[in-house]
RNA sequence: CGCGAGGUGGAGCAGUUGGCAGCUCGUCGGGCUCAUAACCCGAAGGUCGCAGGUUCGAGUCCUGCCUUCGCAA
């Protein structure tokens, strides 16, 4: 049994903080975000870590900085935690702070380190086309994700996974594999292994890489686009001024009728042939989309109620 | 009181300056076809979110309430 200090935010992070509650380990506090307000009224939203905390007793931190903040510090100091476990906890922990455990602190990082370092590196393995990706321990350092790895364990992506599904696949690997990494810190059987300079990043996604390019992207890397930021923040378009989201595509093959015609022109749109669209190598059959203030739909049901013009084209 | 959109047959929507409640689809019945998410004919199905008000007349205008959703974090 080992003494843990449990840093983490989101359900990625609850998941790990599961895992380990239930393997009797003590959990001496969990830090956690400030709440924050959220959605429609901006009503304060507690963190599903701090929803866990809560509902389990255990003792909860929400410290609005970490860095310099001597009181919260010596806090974490006085418990003598034998390790610290950090999970998507959303701050950059001072040198200080991974000092304090003796056994060291531990991460769970959504990729196959050194590869995509960073804050997203579930979305980014989408929307590269990976047909692989995992999960990695590591003993953190003062980097982004720069410490010696621990344990990896490695998932297969398949073709039309969303960035939700794999998210809540890795989270319940991540949950395992940081009971086995502490398993191995309890019996001393660990191997550190360096990251080495073949790294890559995945830093936050932001609004702009959203918008669907007709004219630089093709087919299959649409697709990964709108499947990687499935359900985080949609991808989208432009139909006449209004935007659209799409959040479910297939790719069709090419037709050589269509070679003529502009990168993003509607080709089909009726609720009997669904809604095709023109890309660069491909054609792009729309599955699911979403309008102005309104709900993600299934295109057909789209298509009954609002006319999409053939011939248009999308921006 | 963060910003914004809506609640109309089973689904998705339209409804113009108030004047018989419609469209696409589905459902049911019938027909046509080698065949179909095809086509043709017919039918059922709505107290237009709730309550009040204005009016000869309200889905439409006014007031209050309930309720669903989008953005943003």
């Amino acid at each position: 049994m080992l003494k843990i200090v449990f840093m983490g935010t989101p359900d990625f992070a609850k998941e790990s903080l599961e895992n380990i509650y239930n393997e009797k380990h003590e959990i001496l506090a969990v830090v956690t975000n400030t709440d924050k307000p959220k959605g429609r009224g901006m009503k304060m939203a507690y963190s599903p870590v701090k929803e866990f905390a809560l509902e389990k007793g255990l003792k909860i931190y929400q410290p609005e900085k970490i860095r310099n903040n001597e009181k919260f510090i010596n806090e974490i100091k006085e418990m003598k935690p034998d390790v610290i476990c950090v999970v998507a906890y959303g701050k950059i922990l001072p040198k200080e702070i991974l000092d304090i455990p003796k056994l060291g602190c531990i991460n769970v990082h959504a990729s196959l380190l050194p590869k995509y370092r960073g804050a997203a590196p579930i979305q980014w393995s989408i929307i590269n086309g990976d047909k692989e990706t995992g999960v990695t321990t590591m003993y953190m350092d003062e980097g982004m994700d720069t410490g010696d790895m621990i344990l990896k364990e490695k998932v297969s992506i398949n073709e039309d996974e969303t960035t939700g599904e794999l998210w809540d696949r890795l989270s319940k690997i991540g949950g395992k594999l940081l009971v086995k990494t502490l398993e191995k810190i309890e019996n001393g059987k660990i191997i550190r292994e360096k990251q080495g300079d073949n790294f890559s990043k995945a830093p936050l996604l932001n609004k702009q890489m959203a918008q669907i390019k007709w004219n630089e992207k093709t087919a299959l890397e649409i697709k990964n686009l709108i499947r990687g930021l499935n359900p985080i923040m949609g991808a989208y378009t432009f139909y006449k001024e209004k935007k659209i989201k799409l959040w479910k595509v297939n790719v069709l093959e090419n037709k050589a009728e269509y070679n003529n015609i502009e990168n993003g022109t509607i080709i089909k749109a009726n609720s009997k042939e669904g809604l095709l669209i023109k890309a660069i190598d491909g054609i792009i059959e729309v599955l699911e989309i979403q309008a102005e203030n309104s709900k993600k739909m299934n295109i057909y049901d789209f298509l009954r109620g609002n006319k999409l013009d053939e011939g248009v084209i999308l921006n």
